[in-house]
DNA sequence: ATTAATGCAAAATCTTTGCACTTTC
DNA sequence: GAAAGTGCAAAGATTTTGCATTAAT
């Protein structure tokens, strides 16, 4: 038998990286923080509701309130760690992915997909309201299932 | 003294109007599906929340509840008189401009901006992924007030 | 020591629903 | 008169908040 794991793979080393991910954030190095990180980057890019990564906290062994789940996601967004994508007018979805990219959407399914930026050409900008500077640019495409004849 | 005006400028020709469009889209023609139609459609495109559609009723004296928005614009939406815009995680917004095209929108101040679709220039498109149909492509504009120096 | 984070439960928002009654077709 | 719409209030769902306790700087 090997001995239980209650932090996972979350080695010194992946704790020294995270820390130092959320002290250049400014934000404080604390437990729940770290481990929800963890959760949030360890692999590659996602697209995580609150619900979602509070069920994932607590399936890892996290004892972390929702409070807290939220909280947390909500200071990443702030600290550009996490970006909000709205495609639903239900859930909030957060995405790791904080480059420039755009979304497929596919309703029903409540999934999301990336698309790098180099794959979508907005060629022609409108002039924005004066007064007003562009934050960015959203680029949705919104998918169906294919019914084949 | 002129005689009060309970229904505003709803005419008789502009109830007829209503009516065969209410009727085209497979919808009952009703004393409150009528009078909200008046309301939305009266005066071009303009985005609106179910909120402030409830409260315009109440001020030009139409007595509808709240459910009966709702429903009325889940109903307008689902018979393609009406689209939904998903930008804020909030509130839903209710787009009266129903041909393809785009949106600015300020956070901040919920307000919605059009975008002619041809004021936009969207070249290329990655593939989909398989099985799925492109439904359709949401371009939004997130504004920022620009702060002069 | 100060300041911030956390948990818990309650509150706040927006939206939907159940059901009795009314209206439309 | 059958089917659908409406109002009312209650319920649902997601997200936020107040406050006491705990932890970080």
């Amino acid at each position: 038998m090997t001995s239980p794991q209650p932090r996972a793979d979350l080695t010194e080393e992946t704790r020294n990286r995270l820390a130092t991910k959320l002290g250049a954030a400014g934000l404080r190095v604390t437990e729940p923080r770290l481990r929800l990180a963890h959760l949030l980057f360890r692999h590659g890019n996602r697209h995580v509701t609150a619900e979602a990564l509070l069920d994932e906290a607590h399936a890892s062994g996290l004892r972390v309130s929702q409070a807290t789940v939220y909280n947390t996601l909500n200071q990443f967004q702030a600290a550009g760690l996490l970006r909000q994508v709205q495609v639903d007018q239900a859930r909030s979805y957060f995405d790791t992915n904080i480059d420039v990219h755009h979304h497929f959407y596919v309703e029903g399914e409540a999934r999301l997909i990336d698309i790098a930026a180099d794959a979508v050409d907005v060629a022609r900008l409108p002039d924005s309201p004066a007064g007003y500077d562009v934050d960015r640019v959203e680029v949705i495409i919104r998918l169906d299932k294919s019914d084949r004849s």
